[in-house]
DNA sequence: TTATTATGGACACTACAGGTCTATAATAAT
DNA sequence: ATTATTATAGACCTGTAGTGTCCATAATAA
C-alpha cells in the first residue's frame, strides 16, 4: 500500500512545469535532468499525463510540455488518479461466502435496496468512507498550494523572466 | 494503490471471531469454510495476526484461534497495518535532485531545522497529512463498530449460546 | 500416547512496477 | 520542401510482491 515512484515523478514534473512558466515549453531533457530520472521512463509518464489532459505536448524544435490548466486546478488527487488508476481502495472478492450473507444480505433486504443496485456491505461502507476522506484531502492540495508554500519560505530564485 | 486480498481475509476472519465468542476457539477449518478461502493460505494470515498479537492460537484438539483483545480495541488500522506493513504512503526517492533543493533545502535552512532531523519537504508534508487523515479515520472504526451495525439492521442469528 | 491443530519453510505462478531501447510520427525552423 | 528536433508508441527485459499450494514439524489437549 504505497504510491508508486511514477506518481513521485509525475508530481515533481508538474511542479517543475508550474514553476517555470517563462518560455512555454519544457523539453524532456531539462525535465529529466532536474528530476534526476532517465528520459526514457519519464517520457512515458509525461505521455500518460498528456492522455489524461493534464499537460499539452508539442514535438519539433523548441517543443516540449506545458500545463494545460492553471496550477490551482491540478490537485494531488488528479495526478495520483492518472498514474495509479481509479480503482477502489478496497475491492471485495468472496461475495458468495457465508460471511457475505451475514454482513450484507440482511442489510439490503431489510433496508429494501437503498439506492439502485449499489449493494454495499458494512465492510465496504467503512472502506468507502476511508477513500472519500482521503480523496477529499487530496483534492484540497494543488500544485499551486505547494508552490505557494515554497515561496513563503524564502525561496525567491523562481519565476525569473 | 489497493489493499491486498489478505487484508480482506484478515478483516473477515476477525469479524467471524468477534461474532462467535461462544466456545473460545475457532479452528482454521471453520474459518476457511465460512470465508470461502483455502485453509493453507488463511493459516498464513492468521499466523501473522498472531505474531502481531491480535489473536491467540492454541494447537491440539479443540484448538483454534480467539481474539486477544476485545472487539472494540481492534481497529481497521490495526488489521491493515499488520497485513500491509507500516511503510509510509509516500516514500521519496531522489533526494539529491535539483528539485529537492528547491522544495526542501531552503525550508529546513530558513526554519532552522524545526524538529530533530526529520527533514521533510513540502511534498512529503502533504502526503504525511493524507496519511494521518486516513489513519485517523481507520482508527475510529473497529471490528465492534461493524458488528454493531450488523445487529442494528435486524440480523439476530448471532451470539447464540 | 495419540489424534488434532497450528506453524514454518519451500516452492510455483502471475502480475506489475520500473526501466531501456528503437523506430516512427509530428512539428518548427531553415 | 528539407531537416533537425522532439514527443510517442511499442517491444522487450528484470526483479519483486501478491497469491496460493504442499508438506514436515511442533505443540497441545484428550
Ligand atoms: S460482507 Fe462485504 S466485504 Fe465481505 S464478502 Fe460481502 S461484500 Fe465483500
Ligand atoms: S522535494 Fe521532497 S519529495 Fe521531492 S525529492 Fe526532495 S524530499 Fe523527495
Amino acid at each position: 500500500m504505497q504510491f508508486s515512484k511514477s506518481t513521485d515523478y509525475a508530481l515533481h514534473a508538474l511542479l517543475h512545469l508550474g514553476n517555470s512558466e517563462r518560455c512555454n515549453n519544457v523539453g524532456i531533457k531539462e525535465l529529466a535532468s532536474t528530476l534526476g530520472v532517465s528520459e526514457s521512463y519519464l517520457s512515458k509518464i509525461m505521455s500518460k499525463l498528456r492522455q489524461d489532459g493534464l499537460v499539452r505536448a508539442v514535438p519539433g524544435v523548441n517543443g516540449g510540455y506545458e500545463l494545460s490548466r492553471s496550477t490551482e486546478q491540478i490537485t494531488f488527487l488528479d495526478v495520483i488518479q492518472v498514474i495509479e488508476g481509479r480503482q477502489k481502495l478496497f475491492e471485495c472478492s468472496n461475495t458468495d461466502s457465508q460471511q457475505h450473507r451475514l454482513l450484507a444480505e440482511e442489510e439490503t433486504a431489510g433496508r429494501d435496496q437503498e439506492r439502485s443496485g449499489k449493494c454495499e456491505c458494512l465492510v465496504q461502507k467503512v472502506m468507502e468512507g476511508a477513500e472519500q476522506h482521503l480523496h477529499q484531502y487530496l483534492r484540497e492540495h494543488t500544485i499551486q498550494s505547494v508552490l505557494d508554500e515554497a515561496f513563503k519560505h524564502g525561496n525567491h530564485e523562481t519565476n525569473k523572466k
